[in-house]
DNA sequence: GTGACAACTTGTCACTGTCAAGACCACTCG
DNA sequence: CGAGTGGTCTTGACAGTGACAAGTTGTCAC
């Protein structure tokens, strides 16, 4: 590789060396010269795939949103009864913040994505699309009068709210002598509360 | 001002500029020595101050901190009905992220923030106690069942989603022909279905 | 073989954060 | 009042950054 002009697939190798950068480093210490550097070209060569930094990370909130869908989707993939789909794939969204640090710290960041990128507001419609699916599929199976569409942001900004906040929920558990939970644990309890307020929706579909 | 050497308030002037950098540029782009062109002094001065970059942002993380717990609990002191001091305490919150755009995009930033600054986790811990404050009062007033832990953190994870998927819901409400909603009217609807989950809570206190 | 284009390198520049040394200022104490 | 001390700031320097422009390399179609 090392000895070829063309590296011959660079697009990927960069995407991976950017997602090792911020998984080591933190978003905040990113930089495309290190990027390039362990893709084993010059600092320049990115620009030709990406245009400038916001491309490169841009790509790879896309990626960030792909892998979200893939993962919810092959969650729930395994499961009928649609209460257990809303949390496993709850579990699903979360575990992103672990398995995937980099996309995480990447996909909502409006200061150096392009939010209005086509493939990028694509990516985040169908993953958003799955969620939705779900909680509207639970409120129809259990003919509940729920609306649809706050349930769904109910959820997403739970399960989002997690992403953010995992590691403080976890300082504020030692600090409070509570037993630490997993994540897992944590979403199955915020998703049955979720549930008993989707069940038991006070609210008309106004 | 200009004229004197010493600046006379500059950590403040300094945090200040900061806020104006940030919240004009995004904290992606931020830089120390444009905040310290801004507050007129040359750009290592603010190392005598903070350190470095971090300390900085630490230091306005722990302000913002400072900030929710000032108007979550401005918010509930003119509320004496539980539940509306939920939503109007969720409503405070979620209007950080349009009144105090910059230090919402510094709080939670552990790749910049040092999160073991005892001055931050002192404020962090005591914006949380305003939370959890109002949904345990709730759930005793009511005599309810649910785990005020857990219920609490329901509400954090919901109320923080919001504030990182404030524009993404927009663009979703938009894209689905939606009427637009007023952020105010969107964390009463989700706080709604959340005190739906918690008055009809099917866990035990285990 | 030639021309066009994609993919990359090299050279350069202004800007960045940090370090170290120096300068300025205010206060205390003899 | 003057010296000493310590806080506060400036200056100078450096390595690293992203982006721009020009140049080089490689591939493919004709």
């Amino acid at each position: 590789m090392t000895d070829r002009y063309h590296h011959g697939d660079l697009p990927n190798a960069l995407r991976s060396a950017a997602v090792d950068v911020i998984t080591e480093q933190g978003l905040g210490h990113f930089s495309l010269r290190e990027v390039a550097r362990r893709a084993g070209v010059s600092h320049t060569a990115p620009a030709h795939h990406f245009g400038d930094v916001q491309g490169l990370l841009t790509s790879l909130a896309t990626q960030g949103f792909d892998t979200l869908y893939d993962v919810t989707t092959a969650a729930i993939a395994g499961e009928t009864d649609p209460a257990e789909r809303l949390t496993v794939m709850g579990q699903a969204y979360v575990s992103l913040a672990t398995e995937y640090p980099a996309h995480c710290q990447v996909m909502f960041r409006t200061d150096v994505v392009d939010p209005d990128d086509a493939d990028l507001s694509i990516a985040g419609m169908r993953a958003y699309g799955v969620l939705h699916g779900v909680v509207a599929e639970l409120i129809a199976s259990e003919g509940l009068d729920a609306d649809p569409d706050v349930a769904s942001e109910l959820c997403w900004a739970t399960v989002q709210g997690l992403v953010v906040l995992g590691p403080k929920l976890e300082l504020i558990e030692a600090r409070t002598g509570r037993p630490p939970s997993t994540t897992s644990d944590r979403v199955r309890r915020l998703t049955d509360l979720m549930l008993d307020g989707i069940r038991h929706s006070s609210a008309s579909d106004a």
